[in-house]
DNA sequence: ATGAAAGCGCTAACAC
DNA sequence: GTGTTAGCGCTTTCAT
């Protein structure tokens, strides 16, 4: 409207302060040069003494551009997510912008809503691991662009950064069978969780690839609580070693294992993935792979800055790398040193 | 600028359209009564084909309020900030709002430009643990006011929500005196955290009370790495049980332990504050004191929410709770129960 | 019940 | 160099 009485001082008070016009003003706000020294002095005194701040709202609306980016996570309890916020923050900080953040709570339906609404306010948008089935993300992507997602494949023209999840499961596994583990108990994510499937994948062709190689998929959760309670079923299995969906779960396994005494590695060995902050101080400490989510953030702010910008997007995904540590060792029973080359993997039954 | 060659449709286009005015496609979309079924109708379903969206911009600049609070956090790495932000995020979604979120990186500086731009964009302003000392928070306050402090205390007219982080220390300290231990080893947090002051001067207070009980501080830090690296000052210290400053210390600390070969809780003891959802899964699990960090966050919400609409601010600080857990045990030495009460403190020297 | 018009606070052509 | 003016897209009196 035009009646709102607002406290707040505006640009045209500070005009009338220096007996200037609004436009003076703002070219002096805005560093613009073609003002004489003394009238920007006279503007600056004005503004200081008025404690004058320009409103974001009207420039924004203004020149078009908000300097915000909207970041839509699934769940902000969860490391990754969290990770993947102070990465998006720091770096996007340096370029001038602010973060909206957004949360859908694992809630497929809610995501697209969500979307929208956050990405209105802002400039663009970085989705991270969407939960929203292939069709309707199709349908989302073109009403949000620019938009940047992580951890789940777009279509060609909607760029994402993706961790090659099926990768690192593959080094875990290539890491245990090394050691002479030939089944093996993979406790599964959520099911909606593309990364997921990426690793399921990857299970597939190391089975397939690796002679005498079983897995022994068993449907777990993400945290630490879901690897707490998939003991018993873990240990029905019978495996000799445990590829745990992310470190929280392997957290909750190694907890629940030490409490009902069962050796890690001697008994059994147990790998983690992600390789968080905690991960190193497990006890006993965990073996996974390390996946550099806050870099995963700053990428994604990165590549969507340079399409905003019209730069171009340098910078790739960070390495991947296994971080060998006191959860995973040999395969008990016969012997104790195995030694076995990786690959070929002569079976052991 | 008006040259913008802007792609998004406006109201303008949906009010000729629907051959209306763009006051009524307003009030339309805004649900306001006194139109018309039919040109409502109309309005719909042009603004429906046309896919229409609002621009929340504009709107603020005319309603002048944004829907969006702004979150300052000293560091986002931080668990306690992280769930804070989660109650906070959640909390306000609820009620339309967004969170924009700022982190200052731990630097007393840059926390009150950071705090005036974050307001700027936002309807108010919530700050966790400002870095800031007392002067310049007490000049920055009025600025960005409608504002709310969380753990950390302003001038009576500027509302905060703290935790006593005091009584939470005292209750720790209580439990290992009951169970026999007279001489401790507190690991302090950053000499600029004001929780850890409050800490501080309530282990002031208990050395006081307790007859016998001594209390070695020690400088440390908030993060696990800090806590793992003061073991060898910590058995230097020769206490018989150590109280950490957060969980995370706590968890650093058990780590070593567990690797130098130190018996928890039978040659030391050791507890953690906080209680971050790993503290159960520590090996052994954590005694710690619950504080429900991410209540903090709802109810700092709902406190400003309170104080913006001017409706009375509902809800108090949630309570702490001892959890007593597998990390801490009676005081090594002579015989194995102890079984003392409380207070008194029959000292042992 | 609807439209015309002013205004939220700022920026950027365009004149002078 | 500086002022004038026309928007950015929306809401809301005020008149009809």
């Amino acid at each position: 409207m035009g009646r709102t009485p607002k406290d707040s001082i505006t640009i045209a008070d500070v005009a009338r302060a220096a007996e200037v016009s609004r436009a003076t003003v703002s070219r002096v706000m805005n560093g613009r040069l073609n003002v004489a020294p003394d009238i920007v002095a006279r503007v600056r005194a004005a503004a200081d003494r008025l404690n004058y701040r320009p409103s974001d709202l009207a420039r924004s609306l203004s020149l078009g551009t908000t300097n915000m980016v909207a970041l839509l996570v699934p769940d902000l309890g969860n490391p990754l997510f969290q990770q993947i916020l102070r990465g998006i923050t720091s770096a996007s900080a340096a370029a001038g912008y602010r973060v909206l953040v957004a949360e859908s709570d694992e809630d497929p339906d809610a995501e697209a809503s969500i979307a929208i609404e956050a990405r209105r306010r802002c400039d663009a948008l970085i989705m991270v691991s969407p939960r929203l089935d292939e069709p309707s993300l199709l349908e989302l992507l073109p009403q949000v662009q620019p938009v940047m997602l992580v951890n789940r494949q777009g279509p060609p023209e909607v760029s994402s950064v993706l961790v090659d999840y099926g990768r690192a499961v593959r080094m875990v596994v290539d890491h245990l069978v090394a050691l002479g583990h030939r089944r093996l108990v993979f406790l599964a994510g959520p099911a909606a969780s593309a990364s997921n499937t990426l690793r399921l994948r990857a299970l597939d062709v190391a089975e397939r690839e690796i002679t005498g190689l079983e897995i022994v998929r068993l449907d777990c959760g993400r945290s630490i609580e879901d690897g707490y309670g998939a003991v018993d079923r873990v240990l029905a299995a019978r495996g000799t070693a445990v590829v745990a969906f992310n470190d929280l779960v392997a957290f909750g396994l190694l907890a629940r294992l030490n409490e009902v005494g069962v050796a890690v590695p001697d008994e059994l060995s147990v790998t983690g993935m992600d390789d968080i902050g905690l991960a190193r101080f497990a006890v006993p400490s965990l073996t996974t792979v390390r996946v550099p989510q806050r870099d995963l953030g700053e990428l994604a702010w990165r590549r969507l800055h340079a399409a905003i910008t019209g730069a171009d997007g340098e910078g790739d995904v960070p390495d991947l790398a296994l971080h060998v540590r006191a959860s995973t060792g040999p395969k008990p029973g016969r012997g104790s040193e195995v030694g076995q080359t990786l690959g070929g993997g002569r079976g052991e039954g």
